[in-house]
Order: C-alpha cells, then structure tokens, then sequence
DNA sequence: ATGGTTGAAAGTCAA
C-alpha cells in the first residue's frame, strides 16, 4: 500500500505529469497539493480512465487540495471544523480503514509578517482538530506541503535556513514538532535516520540544479501505522521534466 | 541569498 503527497502546483499544467508519474509508481493513494482548479474544472474523468477515484477541494488562481485513491474515498471533511478560512488546504478522507488528511499548510512569507502569524495560528488549529481524530481514526497518515523543513538534515545549508527564516523557524519547527507529539511520525525520518534529500526546489537561481533544496513535503504516520510503515522517500525524478513543479512527490509505503 | 522563476491572470500576487 503506497500513499504519497504532490504539491504539483497547477493540476491544469501539470496533468501530463501526473500521469506519467501515476502510471510508473502506482501509489494507491495520492494527496494532491496546489491544484488550482476550482471544482468544476478537476480532471476526474482523465484519473478515472486510469483507474484513480479523485476528491477534492479547490478555488480558483490558489491552493486547492485533492486526494486521488483507487478504492472509492468516503467521509470526505473540508477545511478544519471550526476554522474560519476561505483557502482550501485540508482535505480528509477514508479509505479502506486508513484516514487520510491532506494538508497544504500555510507558506508564511517571511517570519514576523501577517502571513507569518496566520501560519502559526492555522497549525495550532490543524494541531487540536488532530487531537480529536486521533481519538476516532487512530490509522490515520497525516501529509502534505507542510512549509517547514523538520531539522538541519533537511536543508542544503542550516546556516541560511535558520531561527530567523521561514520554512525553518523555531516556531513552526515547533508547530510541527507539537503534532509530532500527538503520535505523529515522520515516516521518512524515521526510516532513513541519516539521509538528506529534499522534496522543493526555487525555481530561481538554478536551484534543482544545484540541490539547493528543502524537504518540506512530508507523509506523518499515526502511532497505530508506526509499525507497518516499511518505506519512505522522494522521486525527485518528475522534478527533472520538462515545465515541472517546483515539488517532488514523497511517499510511505505501509506493509 | 536584498535576486531570481513559475503560474494564474492580465497588473500583480503568491510561492
């Protein structure tokens, strides 16, 4: 059982790759990031004809959230309950016996702006409406474009990405870590304890070329799925074709 | 990294 998270950004423009990257890695669950599509407008029958049911959420010019699976998706939540939020970045669903919940959080420009703040705010949100899943759907996989590097081992240079730099604050680092406390894992890390590959890539500066790159896309695993999760990595192949997204997709297998 | 690139959209905004 192969779940992974892509943030394509544009599904219109990045349709094409999607598939290809579907029909060679065969995951059984996608969680799509940056779709850009209002509803109306999602490729579901192209998906269909390949064997991928699709749900999703979306809005026109920015974010939007899908979760393709090839058995059928139910108990489908939009956004967080209770959080007041016109941008569509939470998308949750069952299927089969796990819960899914896909996650484009908050970018947050630079610390200390008021995007800044909402980000902060969106996760701590995300963090007590978790809690009480958990309790509900404790087979749960938590993933997405999370917009935080977990630690040093996740960026090309710890120097630049720092306390005082978005994607890699101490705040947001412990935004995460606070989910990571409600049992969460860090399916990646915690199966390639000593690897450094990255999941984004600037599209300025060269920065695929020269690996400057982030791991900030990331599939957390609850602690009931903690011991089937048999495999975790980033195919940064698809970040090598032609017009990519800047993300590559990562993925957790479950045994 | 005080620049630069991409996408959606039609001048900028978001990332």
């Amino acid at each position: 059982m192969k779940i992974a998270s892509w943030n394509v950004n544009s599904l219109n423009v990045r349709l094409p790759h999607l598939e290809q990257w579907l029909a060679t890695s065969s995951p059984d669950i996608v969680a799509l990031q940056e779709t850009k599509l209002e509803d109306e407008k999602f490729p579901d029958d192209p998906l269909l004809a390949m064997g991928y049911r699709s749900v999703f959420a979306g809005q026109k010019s920015y974010n939007g959230v899908a979760v393709l699976s090839r058995e059928r998706a139910t108990d489908v939540q939009i956004g967080v309950p209770g959080l007041e939020d016109e941008q569509k970045r939470v998308l949750a669903a069952t299927v089969g016996d796990l819960r899914i919940v896909n996650l484009y959080v908050v970018n947050g420009q630079s610390v200390g702006s008021d995007k800044y703040a909402y980000k902060l705010r969106w996760l701590e949100a995300v963090h007590d409406w978790l809690a009480q899943e958990l309790v509900t759907h404790p087979r749960m996989i938590v993933l997405g474009d999370f917009n935080i590097a977990p630690d040093d081992r996740d960026v090309h240079d710890p120097a630049v990405w720092n306390d005082g730099h978005i994607l890699t604050s101490r705040a947001e680092r412990d935004a995460l870590e606070r989910l990571y406390a409600l049992g969460l894992h860090d399916s990646y890390r915690a199966l390639n304890p000593d690897a450094t590959q990255f999941s984004w890539w600037d599209y300025r500066m060269g920065g695929f070329r020269r690996n400057l790159g982030l791991r900030i896309d990331l599939t957390l695993v609850s602690e009931a799925l903690r011991p089937h999760a048999v495999a975790s990595d980033i195919d940064r192949e698809p970040r090598t074709w032609d017009r990519p997204s800047d993300h590559a997709p990562a993925w957790v297998e479950l045994g």
